[in-house]
Parts: C-alpha cells; sequence; structure tokens
DNA sequence: ATTAATACATACTTTAGGGTAAGTACTTGT
DNA sequence: ACAAGTACTTACCCTAAAGTATGTATTAAT
C-alpha cells in the first residue's frame, strides 16, 4: 500500500520497538490521527463506507480507505460487500476491535483527568 | 522544539482531532516509537539520564533527550537535578505519569491476546 | 448518450518525526 | 595542559505518513 523500505534504520528501530514493546504494538493498530475516530464510529454500529465518510467530513477519501484496510488487515474490523451496483459495502468491528474498546475508554478517561489537572495548573 | 507549521493542513487536523477525540490525545503523550519504553523504564524507579541512555542502547541522545523534554512539558514526569561537576540529572513519572500506567498495561494485555490470534490464525 | 451513485485506486507533493554527527559547559583528576 | 565524565544542544538529512487531485468500474435511470 504505502511503500516502506525495510532496510531505513527508522523502520529496524521500529520493528525492535514492536518486538520489545507491547505497548508500541498497539500504538501501531490504532496510531494514525484518524483511526480511533473511526473505531469510535463504528463502535456502536456497521456503517457503510459513505457514511463514515458523511460522519468525519475532514477526512480525505485517501486516507480513509487506507486506514480501513489497515484496520481490516489487522484484524480489528470486518469489511462486508454485497455485490450489487451501486457497490454496498459495510465496516464492522470484530471481536479483536470490540476488546480494544475498554482501552480506549481507559486512554480517553486519563486524557480527560489530564486535561483538567492541565487546566487548573494553567490558571492558577 | 521541533520547527512546526502551525498553518499546514495537517496540524489542522491534527488539532481537531485531538480537540475531538480525547484518545488522540492520550496518543500524543505517549506517541512516538521510544515514549512508551522510555515510562516502562521509569515505572519502577527513578533513572539517571545516563542510566537510560544505557537501558535503551538502541535510541540516540537527541530523539532520548528530546521525549523527556516533552514528557516533562506534558507533566508525565519530573526532572531533578542536583547542581553538581559533573551533572546529576534524574527523571521519574509524575502523578499523571503513575496513572498511565493502568491503561499503558491494558494496551500491552490486549497486544498479547491480539497477537496470539493472529498467530493461530497465520499458523492454520 | 450521458449522468448519477458508490467504493475505491493512483500519481504526486508536503511535512513532522526520527536519525547522523558533531559540539558545548563545567569541574575534577593527572 | 588536557582528558574524562555528564547532560545536554544544534545543524543537517531521510523517510513514512498524511494531503491534493484526479481517475476507474459498473449499472440504472433519464
Amino acid at each position: 500500500m504505502t511503500a516502506i523500505k525495510e532496510s531505513s534504520t527508522i523502520q529496524q528501530n521500529k520493528k525492535t520497538a514492536l518486538e520489545l514493546c507491547p505497548v508500541t504494538f498497539t500504538m501501531e493498530k490504532i496510531g494514525g490521527y484518524w483511526k480511533p475516530i473511526i473505531i469510535y464510529h463504528l463502535s456502536t454500529e456497521s456503517k457503510r463506507y459513505s457514511e463514515l465518510k458523511k460522519a468525519i467530513p475532514a477526512i480525505t477519501e485517501k486516507v480513509l480507505i487506507q486506514h480501513l484496510k489497515q484496520l481490516e488487515a489487522d484484524g480489528l474490523l470486518i469489511r462486508e460487500a454485497k455485490t450489487v451496483v451501486p457497490p454496498f459495502v459495510t465496516y464492522q468491528l470484530s471481536e479483536s476491535g470490540k476488546k480494544l474498546l475498554p482501552v480506549i475508554h481507559a486512554m480517553a478517561t486519563w486524557a480527560f483527568e489530564h486535561q483538567e489537572k492541565h487546566i487548573n495548573v494553567a490558571s492558577e
């Protein structure tokens, strides 16, 4: 999808980090500014490609599809396509994807707590 | 520290994502291949700069210091410097940093579960 | 014949982050 | 006089990820 130079130092280090560090592994899966947002929109119900597009207007189609393919390849979500014209494609969270929800929720909770603190400190 | 072009679309989108999405906010704080590893090394005890360097040989000094400064600025860790020569500087997790540990642990747990599944699928 | 609708694909550009390499300040020991 | 140790700093380069813009396939409706 995206050309990658296996030999680059950055790739070597990434690989090392992925092997050493399960946290990095998880962040790889949900990293990228839009992935958590996509997951959020799929957290309650499956959605069509075009629905996602409408729900997240700022994302470009290239990046949306790229993330969807990656999330699918990583086993976080399931793509279902009806062979009709015009196409009808839906995306939904897989079991693995659903298991990620509490993790994501914990991250969000920490964010709110931490943000509050920072605001308090800043306004002293 | 690193020059940033506020006007770029990527920065605009990042800002949007940060405002919309607390998960992105959290990932910002612990993103970068080395940050979770640094946090891990500080999870049990405070460490000197040089100890961190030895503990994570693959990281360059520039990136190490850069991440440490960022983590400090984000309120995740506390720097203490004794005014002696040669310098003696230690880093330890702040309260916010410590509160992140269970979150990080949840991410790691998910990684192990998810990795296993993928291995099983791959070896069928 | 052309337009509309959907779900992509692809060539090209920009940029933020990470990597390389080298230098700095300050004092103690030789 | 200078080397050693510690904790940085800075100038420059490279790459992966994100953005821009445009194109494609298929069929039904007009």
